[in-house]
DNA sequence: TGCCAGTTGTTGCGATTGCAACTACATAGT
DNA sequence: ACTATGTAGTTGCAATCGCAACAACTGGCA
């Protein structure tokens, strides 16, 4: 590894770094203009509501979301304050809990992807062609796959 | 604006925000292993190096590192803190100041940039051939340029 | 000159994040 | 059963972020 960096992978980095940033922020800001939660509540409704009987283990969700378990066990002691998700305790572990969906978290996530979608569209997808969609994601693929 | 979203469209935007977020987790902490601090200090002094007089006003950098203003502001007092960068009034401007790097700040980039390429490259580069990387920042570029 | 809208940058304060330590339980080895 | 090691999740505390309000100044205009 470490093979010297090209000054194309440089320039690449650097684009993602920013363009990654921008459409953050402006997803979020949509989001925020909508009066809905921040981008993550969603991740943590979405990943719950698809969920087999709507619920997932804090560590499991925490490896989808790839978000800290320190920061997930606070991100759900308010969502849960909001009634969006309930702790329940996990019979063959009594370390563990499921975080579990309620109905006003799904209706949050039914309430949210519209709004969501209709910024990705246009701050992301609109600009792409599906060829450049299909490639990106197959270019994302090997980042992903990747260890190192 | 906001035609219907293709499952593609999706895949990609859902795929760009695991692997970004991955990549940038992977880099901060090669950064942290290697005792340096982190990315956001590395944009400014690599910033303010490259700009005439070792210089940029406050919200030229603002605006180039696309970071709110309230949160430059307090960078830069940590940064100046360390003895990284000093701010310097400005002349035509006496609202204004200009965040200057210093000697120290200029040995700061040069210690970081090997540390942060190998990271780059190793994280990122490796994976991909010059193709992909010049595809790549191509179709980031069309996000870039478009407003919406 | 004198006023007023706009720009530049800072700050108080509450919310969120990151780190490290911690409690509680599980599992393996003896 | 008993100890040691590992896993699951939480929490105290300090650092950072986000918002809204603010002070200081500029530039245009009467």
């Amino acid at each position: 590894m470490a093979r010297k960096l090209s000054p194309a992978a440089v320039d690449a980095w650097a684009r993602l770094l920013r363009v990654e940033r921008k459409l953050l922020e402006a997803v979020e800001a949509d989001l925020k203009a909508a009066g809905l939660p921040p981008l993550v509540w969603y991740d943590v409704v979405l990943e719950l509501a698809r969920a087999p009987d709507g619920r997932l283990r804090h560590r499991d969700l925490q490896t989808r979301m790839l978000l800290a378990k320190y920061n997930l066990s606070r991100l759900i002691d308010r969502m849960a304050g909001d009634g969006l998700v309930a702790r329940v305790p996990v019979a063959e572990d009594a370390r563990g809990a499921y975080i579990a969906i309620t109905e006003a978290g799904r209706r949050l996530q039914r309430r949210m992807w519209p709004v969501y979608a209709r910024s990705i569209a246009r701050h992301f997808a609109q600009h792409l062609d599906h060829h450049d969609l299909v490639e990106l994601d197959r270019m994302l693929a090997k980042l992903t796959a990747a260890g190192g």
